[in-house]
DNA sequence: CGAAATGCAAGAGCACTGCTCTCTTTCGGC
DNA sequence: GCCGAAAGAGAGCAGTGCTCTTGCATTTCG
């Protein structure tokens, strides 16, 4: 069981996630397909197994980064996670992409197991955030947002996360959010060019600023 | 020949990328399976055809919609890209899913045939900050950047593309290219979550508002 | 201690895939 | 009318996910 995990994965990061094949899992274990069916009900369940899988290692790993810095110096707070973030991925494309890029055709992560530890990484940056804004560290305006019924859903999901920091700052947090995953996406999948830069960490490390910027952080 | 790839267009909408069979192709093209490979030579070739056929049906998505705009308005060209990649990605999840997602393990999209129109629709945000640049309308400092083997990234990127604006909007402007996409393939591959907005393009403006300012175009 | 029940793996089999090969039909130019 | 090229048909190989039945252990119970 513990070993179909094991096998899958190095299936995963060595081929791929769509040709991730039962059979050759079962042939690797030395053992018929059928019997791997025992533990595994399908093809899709074992997708499910390596997404949590993934996540709880990118989890750990950003749990990891950021408690190695100190509390209160929130933007170098935010930029561990950023980093951790892009070393994993960059370490385990194959499972970030299954993570993070184009779902497999035909299957539907199944929320009630995948959602708790799809949420580490943004739930560390929102805890970061949120500690900035209850130390008084942030710049950002607490203005109510523009149109009104995106400052309800804004409402809903400060309510929902324990939030006290303004719409400004949870808005400016999803962009950023959404921008971390961008720059990582483009570089794990090769966006951007195939040499572009000498050290592609330089230009990270530029837009880890101007996003620790934007959220008011800077 | 042009049946193949309008077939395989439907096919890709329907069932995604790594489901994509010719032999489905065939069938529903009346014929059999070897026959088609007669014009395909092989189910990465046809995927080729389909990355290609979509980048241009992008780039003409976004060259219609800054096209509307007027050239002056640098920020509103801008916004217009924005809006255009959204709605597209929004309207073709698959082929934006096979343009920007996880790369098909096995298929690596051959460069000569791809980087032209790949490169469309970045091409026309340079032109825009290129624009506003030479306009005077741009608010970022022209110091150049700070780790020098970065900035000679940098110079040979703008040397390539023609470029005359500053270090510190080249790398804006990655940034904001990579967070746009960012965003949208949050959204197109709902990582935001299932029915976290109301109306997904409230929290989508705010964030081109955000990305327009991050330019120096605010 | 022997018998029954259970757990687990094997193997065959179905329908599908990509792809190659050979055979046959069809059609256009001379 | 004929001949060659073009294009589809069909069989076949090796692989896939998945199901079902069979057989072999081990364990549990009378």
């Amino acid at each position: 069981m513990r070993d179909i995990v094991r096998i899958g994965r190095v299936h995963l990061a060595t081929d791929g996630a769509a040709a991730l094949s039962l059979r050759a899992v079962a042939r690797d274990l030395g053992v018929v397909s059928s019997a791997v069916y025992r533990y595994v009900a399908s093809r899709d369940e074992l997708l499910t197994l390596l997404v949590v899988d993934g996540y709880d290692e990118l989890g750990d790993a950003v749990d990891a980064a950021v408690e190695r810095v100190d509390r209160d110096s929130h933007a170098e707070r935010m930029r561990a996670i950023g980093r951790a973030v892009r070393a994993w991925a960059l370490a385990e494309p194959a499972t970030y992409a299954l993570l993070f890029g184009s779902p497999v055709p035909g299957y539907e992560a199944p929320a009630e197991q995948t959602t708790g530890p799809g949420t580490r990484v943004v739930g560390r940056l929102v805890e970061v955030w949120e500690d900035a804004w209850v130390a008084g560290a942030g710049s950002l305006p607490d203005a109510p947002v523009a149109p009104r019924r995106l400052a309800r859903d804004l409402a809903r999901i400060r309510k929902q996360m324990g939030i006290t920091a303004p719409d400004a700052l949870v808005a400016r947090g999803m962009l950023a959010w959404a921008a971390l995953f961008g720059c990582v996406s483009f570089e794990v999948f090769g966006q951007y060019g195939a040499s572009t830069f000498t050290d592609p960490k330089d230009i990270f490390e530029l837009h880890l600023d101007a996003l620790v910027e934007a959220v008011g952080l800077g």
